[in-house]
RNA sequence: GGGCUAUUAGCUCAGGUGGCUAGAGCGCACCCCUGAUAAGGGUGAGGUCCGAGGUUCGAGUCCUCGAUAGCCCA
């Protein structure tokens, strides 16, 4: 078959004159193509509303109105393509400005791109020869600033590609001048009230990069290490702390396991599960030792204590022996008991040794003991003077050391090696270690309350939003902002070379700001010091500083987006705005990050709503991975159908839960595009010769099937008005589809096509339905404007002139209003009369379907139909539609008959049915058939002129021609 | 392991405060039309409402437990 792509598309497939008939038809006439051609029309379009600065002109249009503000949340830059839940939600944003826009709001957006970071840094570097030590920092953040903004056209070329509208030419970016000296300035307010301070926290560490790791950049690997067992011993003072039933003479030891012999210089505590058991051992040669019950005998085993030669004392919880006292086992300090969750009965003895310096869940339940960080290791792993005897010497070296000194003391139980999965370097390759370190935190506790506050001041939907975002909130620990990394915002603090004393000041904050805003933040690596401080003199006298190294967390980036954008560009209008709209991921993320750095400067929330989407999966609901091949690509749906097929699915989902997405449904979504497209074309079609302006038949002279749609309409506008003011938009998806299948296409444009095609071209009965289309059209193509602004703008461009400079002559539709429900269409009696009509046509339908699958008719025009009705009522309703009857049935001629008329079969009885009072007959058409309206008529031939045509099409015909032809 | 959310026909969705044989559109099957034509119309077949208990005269709807999936934590 030949299958031409865009031949034909533009000409005109409507025929006036139908090649089978010598009689002129009334025929649908449009040159709206039934397929899309969306691959390159889309881009077309896109194109002329940049070209004709349609977005702009919305703008201005609205510029006095309220504002609705949707600000974007930033999209990471570590790619050049977006993918499937990227694109779902910038739709989603588009959706709802577009929306906005229609109904009066100025309603700008703005996008944002995220683009500092490690992931970055990590891509740049890894395409290094050398590695990132062959590089200046300046020449490193070039090239990641270089590879932030490649893909920054990337993405924007790909969300433009969506339909998008917004300022593309000026969107906020992260590593801006202007953003990142705006971002100083929030850091400084944020540091003048308080909320910032130098903490100290158990980083990853590589001893031989000298670095800290984030959690990207550690690689498992096995390792061998040192296992051992060691004795905490009660100290004297805590004695009675413990249960009645130890004796006072025996010594008691808690027994920890560690395969890290070299964190013991840091040991501050031993921690117990309170929930478990612990037992009482009384053993030959260690006086009583204290295991939980589960790893007893695991434990005897690991010391080589035989079963029998041990006692059982008696047992306790662990919640019991909190807070005693014990002696670490070679220093000259307490290690205190303390209780937490994290203890498992896995390996070891239950009896945890902590060390706060050394490792993150330690430094946790630390901070809650306040029992202190002591990290006796510096940048190149040698343990410093607070390590006692082993200060000097490398943190490795030292294990078998502390081993054998351990022994010495009479504190080791066992040792023996232990091979295991252990964190190595992703460079070098070398075992980490976890290392304390000084980082710049912010006190979440000193705002907490007003964040709290803030929180409940936000409208969440969904409505659990609120208690995701607030539990978090409620329990958060306070926010390290420290990063050791290069590209970044430098944390904007000074050391005195003297005394070490940080140095931020409102004057410091002003002049880094005052820098940046010129020449970003690398003027932090190129500049002076003096150019930052001038001859500033620290309080100790010192007048030589030095920078911070560490730059800040990017979530304190996009945090600040509400004073670096939404302050900062006076076109929207200041904080809070109207929404924030991402996934639920960023209720810990971005959502977060916002609210935390809004509430500590202005005592507030940034926005007044917040709305959440889900993430997207497969068509079985699992999650896309590359591995499992199930993924997504919006460029590849985009080339398939087209964007606005892409935005109808993001229409048609709940997008509160998991978000699915697969072939079955785009196809099916296709279908549905194409059925609005076909709606839109019939109108088009039937529309071409009508003039609103002198044409339009008033409300009262249309027929009561005319007044029924366009009552309908109504319904839909409201309906859809409240689906979107809901930001359920997949009720709009079957709203409108059922409106288009159901009312329109199988109901009214069925039943309407004789009137439209047969009747005079200027008749009244023709122009009424055309009165009706038109409003259709008009509402229909304003409906679709939010989700598909590209096919809205495909009809709006083929609407007939006329029709358009009676309504809103907006050279492009993205201009026009969202259509308003108008009263004088509203009569919910026609709901009523026409729902029991519908069900009678249903009737007849079932039993001409009889007639057809027993061969005795084809279309139904070659039947007529008699019916009764045990309801009077009913009967009454559908004798009232007069000759209008037929044509309701789609059939030649339709009668109701009296209840008493029930008598035997016909002969030409075709079919019968007869159900819930409904009795339908299903017979031959009388007369003969007319050649021009296909209709079975007793007055065929009526003018000699026209011997086969019928009388109606008679005086059509003439009138159409004009009389006495 | 914890928190949050979800689970109704092949797909996308309806089913306020528990009450008739659980609905819609699409898709599918069969048929019709050939004057919306790579369109249009008609009829029909599809559901142990995730599972198991429980409350109740009655549960898709309420309670408990569990399964699966997603997100965030640990």
């Amino acid at each position: 078959m030949c299958r031409c792509p865009g031949i034909g598309i533009f000409d005109s497939e409507f025929k006036v004159m139908s090649e089978k008939s010598k009689y002129p038809l009334n025929l649908p006439v449009t040159d709206f193509p039934m397929k899309a051609n969306s691959f390159t029309r889309e881009v077309e379009f896109q194109k002329s509303w940049d070209d004709n600065k349609i977005y702009e002109k919305s703008l201005a249009n609205r510029e006095k109105k309220d504002k609705f503000v949707l600000h974007d949340g930033p999209p990471y830059l570590s790619s050049s393509k977006i993918h499937i839940g990227t694109a779902l939600n910038k739709i989603l944003k588009d959706i709802i400005t577009k929306y906005k826009a229609q109904r009066g709001f100025y309603a700008p957006y703005v996008p944002g791109y995220d683009s500092h970071g490690l992931p970055i840094e990590t891509a740049v570097v890894k395409d290094v020869k050398g590695g990132r030590r062959s590089l200046t920092e300046i020449e490193l953040r070039e090239r990641c600033r270089d590879f932030a903004l490649t893909n920054l056209k990337g993405q924007e070329a790909n969300f433009r590609r969506l339909g998008i509208w917004g300022d593309w030419a000026n969107p906020y970016v992260t590593l801006k001048p202007e953003f990142e000296s705006t971002q100083i300035k929030i850091f400084g307010k944020m540091a003048e009230k308080g909320y910032l301070y130098k903490g100290l926290k158990a980083v990853q560490w590589c001893p031989n990069c000298e670095t800290a790791l984030a959690e990207a950049e550690v690689e498992y690997a096995d390792h061998e290490s040192h296992s051992i067992y060691v004795k905490f011993e009660v100290e004297p003072g805590s004695r009675s702390k413990l249960p009645s039933f130890v004796p006072a003479d025996e010594t008691v030891n808690f027994v920890i396991w560690t395969t890290t012999p070299w964190t013991l210089p840091g040991n501050l505590g031993v921690a117990l599960h309170p929930k478990f058991n612990y037992l009482f051992v009384k053993t030959p040669n260690d006086g009583v030792v204290v295991v939980v019950d589960e790893l007893k005998d695991a434990f005897l085993a690991a010391v080589g204590i035989a079963d029998g030669d041990v006692k059982i004392l008696g047992n306790a919880s662990g919640k019991s022996l909190e807070l005693i006292e014990t002696k670490h086992p070679f220093l000259d300090r307490f290690s205190r008991v303390i209780v937490g969750e994290h203890v498992t009965t896995e390996v070891g003895t239950g009896v945890v040794h902590t060390a706060p310096g050394h490792g993150p869940e330690d430094f946790v339940i630390g901070a809650q003991y306040n029992l202190g960080v002591v990290s006796p290791v510096d940048e190149r792993g040698i343990f410093t003077a607070d390590a006692g005897k082993f200060a000097g010497n490398r943190y490795d070296k030292s294990n078998p050391e502390i081993v054998e000194f351990l022994r010495e003391i009479g504190k080791l139980m066992a040792h023996s090696k232990y091979a295991h999965s252990y964190p190595h370097c992703w460079r070098c390759k070398k075992p980490l270690i976890y290392r304390a370190t000084e980082q710049w935190f912010a006190s979440v506790d000193g705002f907490r309350a007003a964040a709290l506050k803030a929180i409940d001041e936000v409208k969440w939907h969904p409505a659990s939003g609120r208690n995701r975002i607030y539990t978090m909130v409620e329990n958060r620990s306070d926010w390290c902002i420290s990063r050791q990394r290069t590209w970044g915002v430098p944390i904007p603090v000074f050391y005195c070379k003297a005394c070490d004393k940080p140095l931020i000041t409102p004057e410091s904050i002003s002049k880094v700001a005052e820098i940046f805003k010129t020449e970003g933040s690398d003027s932090w690596w190129k500049r002076d010091v003096k150019d930052f401080l001038g001859d500033t003199k620290c309080e100790c006298g010192g007048t030589e500083f030095k920078k911070e190294t560490d730059t800040m967390d990017v979530w304190f980036d996009s945090g600040v987006t509400h004073a670096s954008v939404l302050d900062a560009r006076p076109e929207l209008r200041g904080t809070p705005c109207e929404m924030y709209l991402e996934g639920s991921d960023q209720h810990r993320g971005w959502f977060q990050s916002s609210l935390l750095t809004s509430v500590a400067v202005h005592g507030r929330a940034p926005y007044k709503e917040v709305l959440t989407h889900g993430f997207v999966v497969d068509e079985n609901g699992r999650k896309m991975s590359k591995s499992v091949g199930n993924v997504v690509d919006p460029d590849e749906v985009i080339k398939q159908y087209g964007a606005d097929v892409l935005r109808l699915w993001v229409a048609s989902v709940n997008y509160t839960d998991d978000i699915p997405i697969g072939k079955n449904m785009l196809a099916q979504l296709a279908d549905v595009y194409r059925k609005l497209r076909n709606t839109a074309r019939y109108l088009l079609g039937n529309l071409h010769d009508f003039n609103p302006a002198t044409d339009s038949v008033p409300y009262e002279k249309l027929s009561k099937l005319d007044q029924y749609v366009l009552h309908r309409l109504q319904q839909v506008v409201s309906e859809v008005t409240q689906d979107f003011d809901k930001y359920e938009f997949f009720k709009y998806y079957q709203v409108l589809q059922n409106f288009c299948v159901v009312d329109l296409s199988s109901f009214y444009f069925d039943i309407v096509k004789d009137r439209l095609y047969t009747a005079g071209q200027k008749s009244e009965s023709r122009r009424a339905v055309q009165t009706a289309l038109n409003e259709i059209l008009k509402v229909l193509v304003r409906l679709l404007v939010p989700v598909t602004p590209h096919l809205a703008e495909d009809i709006w461009q083929f609407t007939p002139e006329a029709i358009k400079k009676a309504g809103a002559n907006e050279e492009s539709v993205l201009l026009t209003d969202f259509p308003t429900r108008d009263s004088k269409f509203v009569n919910d009696e026609l709901t009523t009369f026409w729902s029991e009509l519908i069900d009678v046509r249903y009737a007849v339908n079932k039993a001409l379907e009889e007639a057809r699958a027993g061969r005795k008719i084809g279309k139904s025009l070659e039947a007529q139909v008699v019916l009764q009705f045990d309801d009077a009522a009913l009967q009454s309703k559908v004798s009232s539609l007069g000759e209008e009857l037929p044509g309701f049935f789609i059939v030649s001629q339709a009668k109701v008959a009296e209840a008493t008329n029930g008598k035997a079969s016909d002969d030409e009885l075709l079919s019968e049915l007869n159900e819930n009072g409904i009795r339908v007959r299903v017979l031959k058409a009388d007369g003969e058939k007319c050649a021009r309206c296909w209709k079975y008529s007793t007055k065929i031939g009526v003018h000699q002129k026209y011997p086969d045509l019928c009388d109606s099409c008679t005086d059509a015909l003439l009138e159409t021609i004009g009389a006495g032809a």
